[in-house]
DNA sequence: TTAGGGTTAG
């Protein structure tokens, strides 16, 4: 009787969470003297890793005089709930030379789902094969793990092929093999496995719509959300919320943002974190950083990620030294930096010429923080160098890291020697690249810009024909205005927009204007062999520009132009928008692939340092 | 005691 009272309580605690609560009856049962009694400590342990208690959960597993599956299964979910699924893995195998016991359908389920949190299909295969040959291989559950496994490993024919063979389809492997087509890309096939599902939940939209904004469809995953609510499902938890906050950040689309924020609030979510912390993301992302520093002051607890994410955001506005001081305010907040912060800060130094307070922040990365620097940091840290004329550094950060560089490490260096006029060693470092990785296309595009820059057009049409023959495709240029109730995109080159000849008209007048001022146009920046004025009629039309100059003709007069970008914006560009900007009087910002630009009074926010 | 959806860089 006194037992099962425990039992039941223990198994509440478990689901609420309740830390406390569970500490207490912890400690009655030790003081009745229960604590051995089946299944008591097996469920004390499973309270313990659901509470997030690991280390107590752990202290009872190694302590327990006889172990069985069922404390197996408790421990190695604690494991995957405290989010270390590599702890999961390892302990694993002690399962058979410690306690020489066999996984049952409950271990097997949590193996694979630690699998494919780490993306480890090889491990997975194995111990599935284990499975297959196991008593439990008729197991639904276990079943829903491998089809969740291997779609998050992308192994999507693998999934779907498990996903057929389960009898009794429930809502959790339905879900599971959406969000594998989702996030791999496959939306029409994801929407078609959404159609055909029997009872469609709030659960299987999520994974639709998040899964889509995750593969890059943003736009799509919006015209979802409004349907799954013109459907009737109710939003009863704030998992979608943060998704379609993310999808409009990845949009640039700010008044879409500001109509979700209010979604947000309209539906109580204010209060959670994860989606003040995409509402902070899609303020700075859509160039409103005052609104997200607002957001973000409002965030009753903050985590490393809502520190992270406005540290972020004033690095990528060039406000390196905002930056620096919400980093000590996060430090004295007694929270601890993680990877993606160093980036934002070696990035903000970067991004303004911080060279010494950069390499600091670098060393105490490792030092301070324990944190090991990755691929991407080494490549902030030779940015920051390059950057500022030190290419020597920057090439021994090179020759010194333990990683082998990638094409973004190149490139920062390539783009440096630019900079610096130092085509000699731009040559020399693309075709090192060449040598060391043919196979990826960014590799061409490098190395076909780095000969334009120094004029070698015969050694720019070898690298083209190559391009050609393994069917490397540069990604085409384009930009897009932000109207609040419209926005249009604009490729380089052309215009299918109804007022072209109005765009061209203001640009022409613009163009007359600037050249009065003081204008040179700069083609070098046109990475083509033409003639001089082929080559200004190429920054003519170039599509920041044009996205410009339908904002100036179309927004709301005395409003902010906010254009986004897909590649950096270009120097002479650069040039014109701070030209553009003091003629008409009118703030223009560009958030191009790197940063943001706010031109303002004939000048930028990046101070020509981007 | 097991399985599905959310935020920060790139």
């Amino acid at each position: 009787m006194q037992y099962s009272h425990f039992l039941h309580q223990l198994r509440a605690c478990a689901k609420t969470r309740s830390q406390l609560q569970g500490k207490k009856l912890h400690a009655q049962i030790i003081k009745i003297g229960l604590e051995q009694w089946e299944p008591l400590p097996n469920n004390l342990i499973d309270m313990y890793g659901k509470c997030g208690l690991l280390h107590a959960a752990l202290h009872l597993f190694d302590e327990l005089p006889q172990r069985d599956p069922v404390s197996w299964a408790s421990i190695l979910t604690a494991h995957n709930q405290a989010n270390l699924p590599h702890c999961t893995l390892s302990i694993f195998p002690n399962m058979f030379t410690f306690d020489r016991l066999q996984p049952d359908n409950f271990v097997f389920a949590t193996i694979f789902k630690a699998c494919g949190s780490l993306g480890a299909v090889k491990q997975g295969k194995q111990i599935h094969a284990h499975f297959v040959l196991s008593p439990f291989s008729d197991d639904d559950v276990v079943k829903s793990s491998l089809v969740d496994m291997y779609s998050k490993c992308g192994q999507l024919d693998d999934a779907h092929w498990i996903f057929d063979s389960i009898s009794w389809k429930n809502s959790v492997c339905w879900t599971a093999m959406i969000s594998g087509y989702a996030r791999n890309g496959r939306s029409s096939e994801a929407i078609e496995l959404l159609q055909r599902m029997p009872v469609k939940d709030l659960f299987s939209w999520t994974a639709l719509i998040s899964g889509i904004v995750q593969s890059g469809d943003s736009s799509d995953a919006i015209k979802l959300f409004v349907q799954m609510q013109r459907e009737g499902i109710r939003i009863i938890d704030p998992f979608v919320l943060s998704s379609v906050v993310g999808a409009s950040a990845n949009l640039a689309a700010l008044e879409l943002g500001r109509q979700i924020h209010c979604l947000v609030v309209v539906f109580g979510y204010e209060s959670s974190v994860f989606v003040s912390n995409a509402l902070v993301d899609m303020y700075a992302k859509c160039s409103d950083i005052l609104a997200a520093k607002d957001v973000f002051d409002k965030i009753p607890k903050r985590d490393v990620v809502s520190w992270t994410t406005i540290i972020v955001g004033a690095a990528q506005h060039g406000k390196a030294e905002d930056a620096l001081t919400l980093f000590d305010e996060m430090v004295l907040a007694g929270l601890k930096p993680n990877e993606v912060t160093f980036v934002g800060l070696i990035y903000a130094c970067s991004h303004v010429g911080l060279v010494d307070k950069g390499c600091h922040l670098f060393n105490s990365m490792t030092k301070d923080y324990r944190i090991n620097p990755s691929l991407q940091h080494y490549t902030c840290l030779l940015d920051l160098l390059s950057r500022s004329g030190h290419l020597d550094d920057a090439e021994n950060v090179i020759k010194t890291m333990p990683f082998d560089p990638d094409e973004a490490t190149w490139a920062a260096l390539l783009s440096a020697c630019k900079r610096y006029g130092n085509s000699q060693r731009g040559i020399g470092i693309a075709n090192h690249l060449l040598s060391l990785n043919p196979q990826e296309p960014s590799s061409y595009i490098l190395l076909s810009n780095t000969y334009a820059s120094a004029g070698m057009w015969d050694y720019v049409s070898k690298v083209r024909k190559l391009m050609a023959v393994t069917a490397v495709k540069k990604e085409p240029g384009y930009s897009w205005v932000d109207l609040g109730k419209e926005s249009w995109v604009f490729y380089a080159g052309k215009t299918a927009c109804q007022v072209k000849e109005e765009i061209v008209g203001l640009l022409k007048d613009l163009d007359m204007e600037m050249k009065r001022r003081g204008y040179v146009p700069d083609t070098s920046f046109v990475l083509q062999d033409l003639e001089e004025q082929e080559k200004e009629q190429q920054l003519f039309w170039h599509s920041e520009r044009l996205a410009v100059a339908y904002g100036l003709l179309k927004a709301v007069p005395g409003t902010v132009i906010r254009v986004v970008k897909n590649l950096r914006v270009c120097g002479d560009c650069h040039t014109v928008l701070k030209f553009i900007c003091s003629i008409v009087g009118r703030e223009i910002i560009v958030r191009d692939a790197n940063r943001f630009h706010h031109f303002k009074d004939g000048k930028c926010s990046c101070c020509d340092f981007w």
